[in-house]
Formats: C-alpha cells, sequence, structure tokens
RNA sequence: GCGAAAGUGGCGGAACUGGCAGACGCGCCGGACUUAGGAUCCGGUGGGGCAACCCAUGAGGGUUCGAAUCCCUCCUUUCGCACCA
C-alpha cells in the first residue's frame, strides 16, 4: 500500500536526515586525497531565523556538493556562524538577555532549520566566531601582525555612526551613511587600530587578474575600491609678489604630467595647509574667508557627500609652474579633497572636466596643449575639455611627444631636477578595526605607564570577554565598565597597567574562517598548515554580492598575510566565486518593514525540504534575482508528486525487475525512446553541472524526463518493467543534488543498493547519445521551409535528393536555379536560390 | 556624470562554439473523470490570416547562405562608483 506524497514528505525527509547523520555520511576526512572539493557557502549571522536568501544560498551550495561528492571527490562542506556583532549587543540592552545567551540560542534554532532542510554539511567542523577557542586565533593572527608592523595605532579622524555608536571601516560607508543602520556617518578623532592592508594594496590589484574564475564584476567592484592611479607629484614653488621664491611650496598630484603646460591655475583642498598661509590683508581675505565658512557650513550639514556646484575662491597666493616658468593663482575650492592625493591640484582646463567647468564659472585662461591627432590644423578654441591621450603642442620641447611619451620623458626631467616625482597612489586606505562595542573579540593589548603599548603574551591567549558588563548603548567602550577586565599587570615589567577595551570589527572573524574548517579541532594552533593546505583555496564559494569590496577583500589580504607568515604557500583564498542574486517578493527584496517575508518552516511545513529547495534551484538562474511565486512552488511540489505516484505504487514489482542490459530494447521505437531520453538527460544534467554551474536547466531536465516516463507508461506493455526501473533508479540518481530526500526514498524503494549519497553519479550510455535518424531542417534562403527525417549519417547529396522531393520546399524553388547549399551534418541544409 | 551588466510570450525562464526562437514551469483556454473540485488526467496556448504564408528576441542599421547570439548607433532597466586630480 501505498501513501500520498502530501502526507508523507515530512516523516520521508526526516527519515533520511537522521540516517545521513547517524552514518556520518557528509563529514569529511583530515585531509583529501588527489580530488577534492571545497564547498562553501558565506557563513551566516546568527540571527535566530533563516531566510529565503539563505535557502537559496545552501541550496545551490548543496547541490553542487553532493554532485561533486558523487563524482568522486572527496568534499568539504561545512557551517558556521558568524556569531560576534553589534544585534546580539542591541537585543541584549533591549530585553536584558546576555548576548552569549541570545547567540546560543538563535544558533541551535538556525541549526535545527538548517538540519530540516537535509544540507549535507560535516556538522564536526562547526564553528562560531564567539567562542573563545576561535576568537583566541583571531588575537593571536592580530599579535602575529603586531610583530610585522602590519597592525599599528594611529590617531585619525574616523567614520562614525552616532546610531551603532561605533566607528566604521571606509568600506562600511556607502554613499555617507552606515552600511549596517542607514544613518548619516560623522567623523570623529580618535586613537585607533588598524591593519595596514595599504601594503599589499599593489598586489591586491595585480592578482585580480589571476582570480579568472570570480565575475567580471566583483573583480571590477575591487579594481575600483582598490582605486591604483599612477601619476607624479610636483612640486610648485609659492612666489612672493615680487615673483621670488617664498621658500614654501605646494605639492600638487597628478596622473596627467602631459598636460603640465596648459595648467592655468592651482586649486588646494579648504582644509590644506598652504590656505592659512594666505596672505592675511587685503581685499582677496574676506572672499577667502567667507568661502571657508560656506565649505565648513556645507560639510557639516551633509558630511562626506559631493557638493551640488563648484564653489572657490583666489587665496591670494602664487605659484611658479616648475616645467615652464610660468606664475599661476592658486585658489581654494570644494572640489579639491585633502583625502586624496596631496590634497592639491594643478588646474588644466582644457583637459579636464572639473577644471573646465571651474575655469568657465570664474573666467579663468584656458590653455591647449593636448590635440587628437599627430598633425592638427588649426586649433580650435575649446568648448570642452579634452580629457584623453593625445599629441603635446605648446609644450616647449616637449611639444610633439604623445601623451604617454610625454608622461615618462616629463617626469624623468622632473626627477633629475628634484621639483617631481613618480608615485603610485592607491584610493585604499588601511583598515581600521577598532570598535568601541561589547561582542568582539578584545584586542590582545596592554597599556603599561612605563612600556606603552605591550602585546599580550601568547601563553596568555585567549583574553575573554567578561561575561558580566553592563550594556548601556551610550559611553565609549563597554569593556571600559568592567574594572576587572581593565586593570591587568604589564606583561613586560609586571606595574598594574590596563586593557585594551576596544573590540575587533567582526570582519576581521570573517576573513579566515574557512581555513578554521579546515582544521576545526586544533588547539595548539589555528590550523595545522599541511592540513589546511590539502583542502583550500576554497573551490566555490557561494554567497551574495553586498561583500564584494569588504569580506571579499578583507579575506584576499588576510590569506596573503597567512602567506608572508608562512602559514600557506598560496596567495589566494578562492578559486571561483559564485554571487548568487537576491530572493524578492513582489519585485523588491524580502524584509520585515515591508511585510513581505516568506517563512522558509512555512514552506517546508507544507512542501517539505526537497520542494522549497527545488524551487529556489529551478525558478531562476543562481546569479540572478528570484522572484517568489506561491504557484511556481505548487508546480515544483506538483513534480515530485509526480515522479511519486510513477513509480511508488509498483516499486516492490520494479525492484524485483532486472536491470535491462545494454543493448535491450533497440529493436523497439518506444522502448529506444525511453532509454535514449535516460541517457540524454544523464549526459545533459552532467554537463550542466560540471561545466556550466546551471543549475535551472537541470531541473527542467529532470520534469522533462519524467513526462517521457508519463507518456511511456500511458501504453504501458507486458515487459516495460527493466525500462521503467532504469527511467526510475537513473531518475532517482540525478535527483539527488536537487531533491535528495525524494532521491534517497525513490532509489531504495526501487531496490537500489545502498544510499544514493553513497553512491557514483550515473554515467551515459554513448550508445544511446546519438540518433539514428536526425530531424534535418530545410531552409530556402534562411528561411524554414520543411523538416525531413533522415538516417544521422546521411550525405549533403542524399538530403538535397530528397528536400527536392519534398513538397513544401519544391514550391519555393520553382522557376528558381540553386545558386548555393550549405549543409550542416544532422542539423540542417539552405538552399541559395 | 563615469563604468559594468542586462533587455526573448501574460509571467519566471530555455536556446553549448552564429544553424528549428519560446525547452521546462507558472498562468490561461477547452475537454475527461466527478455530487463537487482549487485534486488528477488529456488537448491547446507568441501575434496576424487561421489554409500554403506573413510578422516576431528593446529600436534602427550592418556583417553573414543564415543573427536572440557578432559589429555600430540609440533607448530602457538594474547595479557599482561618484568631484579620486
Amino acid at each position: 500500500m501505498t501513501t500520498d506524497y502530501r502526507d508523507s514528505f515530512d516523516e520521508l525527509e526526516r527519515k533520511w536526515q537522521d540516517r545521513w547523520e547517524r552514518e556520518r555520511t557528509f563529514v569529511a576526512p583530515r585531509s583529501p586525497g588527489s580530488r577534492r572539493f571545497y564547498c562553501l557557502e558565506m557563513l551566516p549571522y546568527p540571527s535566530g531565523r533563516l531566510h529565503m536568501g539563505h535557502v537559496r544560498n545552501y541550496s545551490i551550495g548543496d547541490a553542487v556538493a553532493r554532485f561533486r561528492r558523487m563524482r568522486g571527490d572527496t568534499v568539504l562542506h561545512p557551517m558556521g556562524w558568524d556569531s560576534f556583532g553589534l544585534p546580539a549587543e542591541n537585543a541584549a540592552i533591549k530585553h536584558g538577555i546576555h548576548p552569549e545567551s541570545w547567540t546560543e540560542d538563535n544558533i541551535a534554532q538556525m541549526r535545527v532549520q538548517l538540519r530540516r532542510l537535509g544540507l549535507s554539511y560535516d556538522w564536526d567542523r562547526e564553528i562560531a566566531a564567539h567562542r573563545p577557542e576561535y576568537y583566541r586565533w583571531n588575537q593571536w593572527f592580530f599579535l602575529r601582525m603586531l610583530e610585522k608592523d602590519l597592525a599599528y595605532r594611529s590617531r585619525r579622524r574616523v567614520n562614525w555612526c552616532e546610531s551603532c555608536r561605533t566607528v566604521l571601516a571606509n568600506e562600511q560607508v556607502e554613499a555617507g551613511r552606515c552600511w549596517r543602520c542607514e544613518s548619516v556617518v560623522g567623523t570623529r578623532e580618535l586613537e585607533q587600530w588598524f591593519l595596514r592592508i595599504t601594503r599589499y594594496a599593489e598586489e591586491l590589484n595585480a592578482d585580480l587578474e589571476t582570480l579568472t574564475g570570480w565575475p567580471e564584476k566583483v573583480r571590477l567592484m575591487q579594481r575600483n575600491w582598490i582605486g591604483k592611479s599612477e601619476g607624479a607629484r610636483v612640486r610648485f614653488p609659492i612666489v612672493d609678489g615680487a615673483g621670488g621664491d617664498s621658500g614654501e611650496s605646494i605639492e600638487i598630484f597628478t596622473t596627467r604630467l602631459d598636460t603640465i603646460h596648459g595648467a592655468t591655475f592651482c586649486v588646494v583642498a579648504p582644509d590644506h595647509p598652504a590656505v592659512r598661509h594666505a596672505p592675511a590683508a587685503g581685499p582677496a581675505r574676506s572672499g577667502l574667508e567667507a568661502f571657508l565658512r560656506r565649505a565648513a557650513a556645507r560639510e557639516a550639514a551633509r558630511p562626506g557627500t559631493a557638493p551640488e556646484d563648484k564653489d572657490g575662491v583666489d587665496t591670494g597666493l602664487r605659484a611658479r609652474n616648475p616645467y615652464n616658468g610660468e606664475i599661476l593663482p592658486v585658489w581654494t575650492a570644494n572640489f579639491v579633497l585633502m583625502e586624496y592625493g596631496t590634497g592639491a591640484i594643478m588646474a588644466v582646463p582644457a583637459h579636464d572636466d572639473r577644471d573646465f567647468e571651474f575655469a568657465t564659472k570664474y573666467r579663468l585662461p584656458i590653455c591647449q596643449v593636448i590635440v587628437p591627432t599627430r598633425d592638427p590644423g588649426a586649433v580650435e578654441p575649446a568648448v570642452a575639455a579634452f580629457v584623453e591621450d593625445g599629441w603635446l603642442i605648446a609644450s616647449g620641447r616637449y611639444a610633439g611627444l604623445s601623451s604617454a611619451e610625454a608622461r615618462t620623458v616629463m617626469l624623468r626631467d622632473g626627477e633629475a631636477a628634484g621639483f617631481a616625482r613618480g608615485i603610485v597612489h592607491y584610493r585604499l586606505l588601511d583598515w581600521g578595526i577598532s570598535r568601541q562595542r561589547y561582542w568582539g573579540t578584545p584586542i590582545p593589548v596592554i597599556f603599561c605607564d612605563a612600556c606603552g603599548v605591550v602585546a599580550v603574551p601568547d601563553r596568555d591567549l585567549p583574553v575573554l570577554l567578561p561575561r558580566e558588563v553592563p550594556l548601556t548603548g551610550s559611553g565609549g567602550s563597554p569593556l571600559e565598565q568592567s574594572e576587572a577586565f581593565v586593570r591587568c599587570v604589564c606583561p613586560r615589567c609586571g606595574a598594574p597597567a590596563r586593557r585594551e577595551t576596544d573590540t575587533m570589527d567582526t570582519f576581521f572573524d570573517s576573513s579566515w574562517y574557512f581555513y578554521r574548517y579546515a582544521d576545526a579541532a586544533n588547539r595548539q594552533a589555528p590550523f595545522d598548515s599541511t592540513v589546511a593546505e590539502s583542502w583550500m583555496p576554497i573551490d566555490l564559494y557561494i554567497g551574495g554580492i553586498t561583500h564584494a569590496t569588504m569580506h571579499l577583500i578583507y579575506c584576499r589580504f588576510f590569506t596573503k598575510v597567512l602567506r608572508d607568515l608562512g602559514l600557506v604557500k598560496f596567495g589566494e583564498p578562492v578559486r571561483n566565486l559564485l554571487c548568487q542574486g537576491m530572493v524578492l517578493k513582489g519585485g523588491t527584496a524580502m524584509s520585515k518593514s515591508k511585510g513581505n517575508i516568506v517563512d522558509p518552516d512555512d514552506m517546508v511545513r507544507r512542501y517539505g525540504a526537497d520542494t522549497t529547495r527545488l524551487f529556489t534551484l529551478f525558478a531562476a538562474p543562481p546569479e540572478k534575482d528570484l522572484e517568489w511565486n506561491e504557484a511556481g512552488v505548487e508546480g515544483c511540489f506538483r513534480f515530485l508528486d509526480r515522479v511519486w505516484r510513477l513509480f511508488t505504487p509498483r516499486a516492490a514489482t520494479l525492484a524485483a525487475e532486472p536491470a535491462p542490459a545494454p543493448g535491450d530494447g533497440s529493436g523497439d521505437p518506444r522502448r529506444a525512446a525511453l532509454r535514449r531520453k535516460v541517457h540524454q538527460t544523464i549526459a545533459r544534467i552532467t554537463v550542466d553541472l560540471d561545466r556550466r554551474l546551471h543549475l535551472n536547466t537541470p531541473v527542467a531536465a529532470l520534469m522533462e524526463l519524467t513526462n517521457a516516463v508519463q507518456d511511456f507508461d500511458r501504453e504501458g506493455r507486458p515487459g516495460d518493467g527493466p525500462f521503467l526501473k532504469e527511467a526510475g533508479q537513473v531518475m532517482a540518481l540525478l535527483l539527488q543534488p536537487f531533491a535528495p530526500h525524494m532521491s534517497e526514498e525513490l532509489w531504495a524503494l526501487l531496490g537500489g543498493e545502498g544510499t544514493v549519497s553513497g553512491r557514483r553519479w550515473p554515467e551515459a550510455d554513448p550508445v544511446w547519445l546519438h540518433e539514428e535518424d536526425v530531424e534535418i531542417v530545410v531552409q530556402v534562403n534562411g528561411r524554414v521551409r520543411s523538416r525531413l527525417r533522415v538516417p544521422a549519417a546521411a550525405t549533403e547529396s542524399e538530403v538535397l535528393a530528397l528536400a527536392r522531393a519534398d513538397a513544401h520546399v519544391a514550391g519555393h524553388l520553382e522557376g528558381k536555379s540553386i545558386r548555393r547549399t550549405v549543409f550542416v551534418p544532422g542539423r540542417l541544409l539552405n538552399l541559395v536560390v
């Protein structure tokens, strides 16, 4: 007796989940053999509830992991928790729960949810960032970086989010707003710990070239973020009223040294030191002060955003262009930023859009020195800046050179004369990791009045986060309130000392966690190098695009540091990166405030894990956004239901049938067609998973196969058993990546040996892959006129003869002569008349 | 503004290196079985004539025997960056 799929999926899915766990099916060995596959999904923050974005992410990863396992790879597929961070602390403040219990409760809940989805994780390797056995290694890495001068302390103006009451790294400020709470970010001057990621700027940029398994989009975003620009610094001496050197100078940064003869003024940032040296008296003075007030007011109103209009004023200072001796006025204006380059520029209105706009507004001279062709006729007056490279004119002895040549030659001359210096500039800034919050890794340093900043010795790690700390959400670092934590003795001199009370940015935690998975139980070291190297780099890393310039730059940086510490031999942690799209409902991302959340538990309860997973894979290709559609979920459920009804009522009978021999059925067109479909489906799905990472088309192929079996079965005949059995067993095997529970159940019912999870992926029998008869499309002048069934091996002349005889074709050939024929064997014949 | 990606039925999406456009699913229409059906099964489903043909992959042009696919121009959408010198 059989039951409805609707009544049995829950029990069935739980049964297989229990069995996988009991048999430790997905536990990976300590080190893999030659064929390994590290399949990783970005670790979640334990918010307490899984959302559909997680389900999609993990369904994609699980499909790949299960497929690779069946293909014979030793697969590492772990899961863990990015469990430090602000929400736990906020929950503690709001509800009076300790962040630790809040976090652990959430983890427990989410683990249950993940298990119910039947994801093939090796839970033995589970990690959680907030546990001392994990974060002690954060501290250990920090100390290594301190030794290498990769971590340093500096007083700086930093981004400050008032709402989160903490510092933000540059990467965490998006258009002037906090990446987490979206409130406007201000600045504060604070002593902070920084990681010298800029030391790796060049390598981080150059190695992007080697990341061929990454989406172009992410590489581009990183390239922009690193912002490499090659140029020169040039010193412009400040001259006094008589034209003599004042002894002062301003240094400008330019990437277009070739245009320097066209400089007609200089511009410094409003907060540039030179502004303070502007003449103290004279009519210009009041204008300057008014401008500085305007700039300050604008900055206070909308910090960190670009002003709407260019605004500036002549400082009264004069500078000499060292390349041609020309005396230029020095302006200060709101479009020049102190944070970039030297905070000062030479303005070349003829060849820079911003300079052009500014010069036009203030009627400053525009002087053309680059022309688009080597040999221009008359030079037209500029109506817009010509910003491309070209050839130099009006540039003294450099006239006639190309822009590129000129940059090289002029830099060399300027360096020889001592007023220019070639530099490579990066937009990337050092990573500020200090956070004035409780729920994070304590930074392992001690301040001693006598010895200064002292590193906590390795033997004293971990520096434990004290449990009882008042959390109010206001004031400085919460750890300052814990006397027992703060007071310590200096490890160097033994005098009373104070501990650092800031904690680490949680992005530190997630920058290396994938190494820990490789050797999660290690108590002596963050990981054993040999073991980690046997699994790393990650073969496929799956997550959202949101981390393109944060996590994914930090973790590349970290791996380069680990390499330089001698812990690993490679410099890039991720071979292939898949950025999956978002899950939308009604065209926008699901969110509580919009009230358009679809609860994964609800879906699993109503349709089961298989259906829920199947839908997330089927409804859209992985990298595109997916619109949640309940009717589509029903469709996936119906598909599984159909598979169920097709095979389970007679599973016992089929189980007793023999498998068809390799050539069986070839004499019977109906049976041959089914076997062909079965084997073609194997081939198709294998290619899609193996080479293209397409997950929606394999599901479609499985549906087609089901339809074919249904059609075959409609006119069932005695002796069909072996053929149905083959189809059912192949179906069971191919379903494993997409609907693993149904896969196992079907396999078991059809008398399959062992479990599908423990079996090899099926091989398509080449005999059934090629069709004996193929349909050839006959075109006349590129338009389809007929279709012919011919033997696969038919030659051009044979097909041509058949085509001429075809009534449809003949009608279009009447009264015309064939000028040319194009024949694609097995595909098409095009007659050009 | 700069840069990137993408535009295919009513909808989600197929179409490997240029070779049958619309696989598969949803929705819709018709039918069967039914007391009933939002279950299941069968048939149909890009548009126009409804027959043989014509028109269709954002718009326009080009290359080609042949273009959703390659090239050019434009439009739209999404994303990223946004005075980066």
